[in-house]
DNA sequence: TGACTATATTACTCAATCGTTATATACTCA
DNA sequence: TGAGTATATAACGATTGAGTAATATAGTCA
């Protein structure tokens, strides 16, 4: 990537960097990657108030993260954008070399 | 990534994009692409209050994503994480595609 | 040492956002 | 239609974080 960013850019990449900077937006994600989900199953799963959950579902969703399903009285929602599963790798996969050199730093003094 | 992230992981994973979630932040980043700046040249090239670099650049220091060199009066900053620029354009490739896919759909209606 | 420069820190204001409680909307089924 | 269930929304209190202005710290050089 030696592509010169304008700012606008910047900041739609800050704006979704921004959704995903919450841990109960995580964990819907992550539960969601199991597959389609209800709202009352991801409640119960990610131990949440329906109303938070609901809230944080919208935001996903408006964010073009997630699939918005309606079958009679039930809404289900589901993964819309993968990218997301590789964007938390990237950074699972940073941290853990992060720690791995602090301990060796620790080790060495 | 078929693995089970506990809250614990989440959690850290949104500090992190946490830490990304700021535009000025973004630009400090983009701007350190080109190597290692001191504050004053940072502070000239984002454009923004030389105490607000200075916040910022702690902020992503203390994350891990910088490299702090003092030499003499000035204060030189790096990169210390490349992966950061991974993210950047996993998140690019991931607006382009749904911006791509708005456009079809506007043109089929 | 004293003036100057570079960087960091503190205290403050303002805006955004999380979670909660209460309530509205909308679908189903008897 | 009316009761019951599922989801969304509104209003609120509390916290967090950005940017600014003022100041502190620390290095340089005459």
């Amino acid at each position: 990537m030696k592509t010169n960013l304008s700012n606008e850019v910047l900041n739609l990449v800050a704006v979704r960097f921004k959704v995903l900077a919450e841990p109960l937006r995580l964990r819907i994600l992550h539960t969601l990657q199991g597959g389609e989900k209800s709202v009352t199953d991801l409640t119960e799963m990610v131990e949440a108030s329906q109303p938070n959950v609901s809230k944080h579902l919208k935001i996903l969703q408006d964010a073009g993260l997630l699939h918005r399903r309606q079958n009679g009285n039930a809404v289900y929602y589901s993964i819309a954008d993968e990218s997301i599963f590789t964007l938390c790798e990237v950074v699972c996969d940073a941290l853990q070399e992060r720690l791995k050199n602090q301990a060796k730093i620790l080790a060495f003094e």
